[in-house]
DNA sequence: CTAAGTTTCCGAAACCTTATGGAAACCAAG
DNA sequence: CTTGGTTTCCATAAGGTTTCGGAAACTTAG
């Protein structure tokens, strides 16, 4: 079944053969329409080592996602609506997506390493972006495409994908006008990138309005539900109580819902709760969420469109990109007690 | 960068640079070392399509996963945590996923044949198996190892994972147990192969308690909360009303909570609502959802080791797998008013 | 019919690695 | 020094594709 076998059947040389296969100017019509229809008939598969051996540094199609083991990785909901959007938009370019998760050091480079020796992706989508991340100064150094979600150090400069610096304001507008004062925060983990801009857009958007948010109201958690439960907790127990609870990603805030309802303080009468980015779920809990819209799908979609620009070293789309976002007000916000 | 660089390098012959790298015996224990120690200074990558052009078939190191094309995909936590077992055990074991979403026809084949020709899969995991499904008859026919999610046909026989057939039982005799006869249900759309079964299973055991479910009371809807939504009002303006709304699926249950809550019918006073597969947003419901726990996660995990068996030929697995699964009793039920 | 130009084709080389069969070097025993 | 047996090495071929330079066939104009 290779190429040798299609050429002995229809009467000519290999070279022509696969001349007409790949539709060089070289070749009769005629042939091209014949030697198509007998590679059919046969079921000729081009042999794809072969190929790229002969071609060189030719395309895997793919573009690699290394996810740290996290058990909350993939339930996490914000993750599966970005991976939505980047398989999504890479399928309709023709290309896949190659997924692993790193079982050490989440910044550790031995799968993406890998995975370039071996050509398998051409390029690479970073999340969970640190603040001092190996895996950027690995792929830099490799000088390898990559995108990451969440901007990292100024120099060298990379291609990234993170929120406007203002991000915070329309919420906290929201929020003030409502006549809440006393703001807690629920962030994620401080080293990482996201975390530390998106406080700092709080923070900012809150001194717009002489609020200065008070630190032993800023709990660092986790990423997931459950730590999003336990900071509520804290901060509810705290007097006097904040009578807003920001949290920095939806799922926090889902579990501060959850908390609020196990202690029997009312949202929003009692304590209002934000979240940020808009997951489907949002829009089923009790009492539905106040967030900031700037769905991880549209981050899927953004980071993907910049790395095949990397990969085929087109350059219409701007390297890093601050997407807007918009302040969806449900029910999980009311005016301050 | 080639081995001939190396050999140079090394002053030997390219034949045994090769087999000193590859620690073959036929080589000086200094010459493996020396060769090792060169090749590292050098960075020196062995070209894969080389080596698979001589070894001849060998291995991708990752299996494929197509899904349909879908607005609800992956924002579907159903298919989040089972991506999540499939990729953890998977990447536990060198291989790593790749995933492509098919545009066209769910049983669309054109993705499969790509990544097969293209030696980049070792074999396929199937979703959303359909009673009459292409992809099975293509798979089968090209002799490609798969497993899917589902049954399917009797002959020819194909490695799945489903539950087992008295799946639904303990929850049709808790409901029981509280006072429900009059039992509504949600289900997928018919021609899934878990829809059908599923549903069996419901009216098997429903059957035991001299329970019929009446024909009326079955809604076919999507996969999705919006379409539990409207099957759920559909279902509660209903006279008399049903006692209990069994749903096929968590994300079908989350949405008639909130379809109840918007109607003003209190769960689970008014009406109980049971879910299936224990999907962690279960947990942070209001009420917090009754299901049945097969988690996602584990069809994962028991699909890739299927899969990894049948592509190593080794076969210590059972080829058809029927999961059990346990009754999680939270919120949403109570005794039948 | 010939010359020139165009279209269509072919043989050989190249891409990089590994397997094969045999040669060279070495050692110990006779 | 010869013989036989090990150890270490090498030259060659193979794997399937594409590219290169040139050759053959065909077409058009004179």
């Amino acid at each position: 079944m290779t190429l040798h076998d299609v050429a002995r059947e229809l009467g000519i040389s290999v070279t022509q053969t696969s001349r007409a296969l790949n539709d060089k100017w070289d070749v009769a019509q005629k042939t091209k329409a014949r030697a198509r229809a007998v590679a059919a008939e046969l079921g000729y598969v081009p042999n794809l080592e072969a190929r790229r051996l002969r071609i060189g540094g030719s395309r895997a199609n793919a573009i690699g996602l290394v996810l740290p083991q996290s058990e909350l990785y993939f339930s996490n909901a914000f993750f599966a609506e970005l991976l939505s959007g980047l398989v999504a938009t890479a399928t309709a370019r023709q290309y896949e997506i190659r997924l692993a998760v790193s079982i050490g050091s989440a910044n550790d480079v031995k799968h993406y390493r890998q995975a370039l020796a071996a050509r398998q992706v051409d390029g690479f989508v970073l999340v969970r972006t640190e603040i001092e991340d190996g895996r950027v100064d690995f792929l830099t150094e490799a000088d390898i495409p990559f995108v990451t979600f969440g901007r990292g150090r100024a120099d060298p400069p990379f291609p990234f994908v993170d929120d406007v610096d203002y991000v915070m304001r329309p919420l906290v507008e929201h929020l003030v006008g409502l006549g809440h004062r006393r703001i807690a925060c629920i962030i994620e983990p401080r080293r990482f990138s996201m975390s530390h801009y998106r406080f700092r857009s709080l923070r900012d958007a809150a001194a717009e309005h002489e609020i200065a948010i008070d630190q032993r109201l800023v709990v660092e958690a986790d990423f997931g539900q459950d730590s999003g439960y336990e900071a509520a907790q804290f901060l509810l127990s705290q007097r006097p109580r904040p009578t807003a609870i920001v949290a920095l990603n939806d799922l926090l805030a889902l579990g501060a819902l959850a908390a609020a309802r196990d202690a029997g303080v009312r949202v929003p009468e009692d304590v209002s709760v934000t979240g940020f980015d808009d997951i489907t779920a949002t829009r089923y809990s009790t009492p539905s969420l106040t967030t900031v819209r700037r769905s991880p799908r549209t981050v899927g979609e953004t980071m993907c469109l910049q790395l095949l620009d990397l990969v085929n070293g087109t350059s219409e789309v701007d390297r890093q990109v601050f997407l807007d976002a918009d302040l969806v007000i449900r029910e999980s916000t009311g005016p301050a007690p």
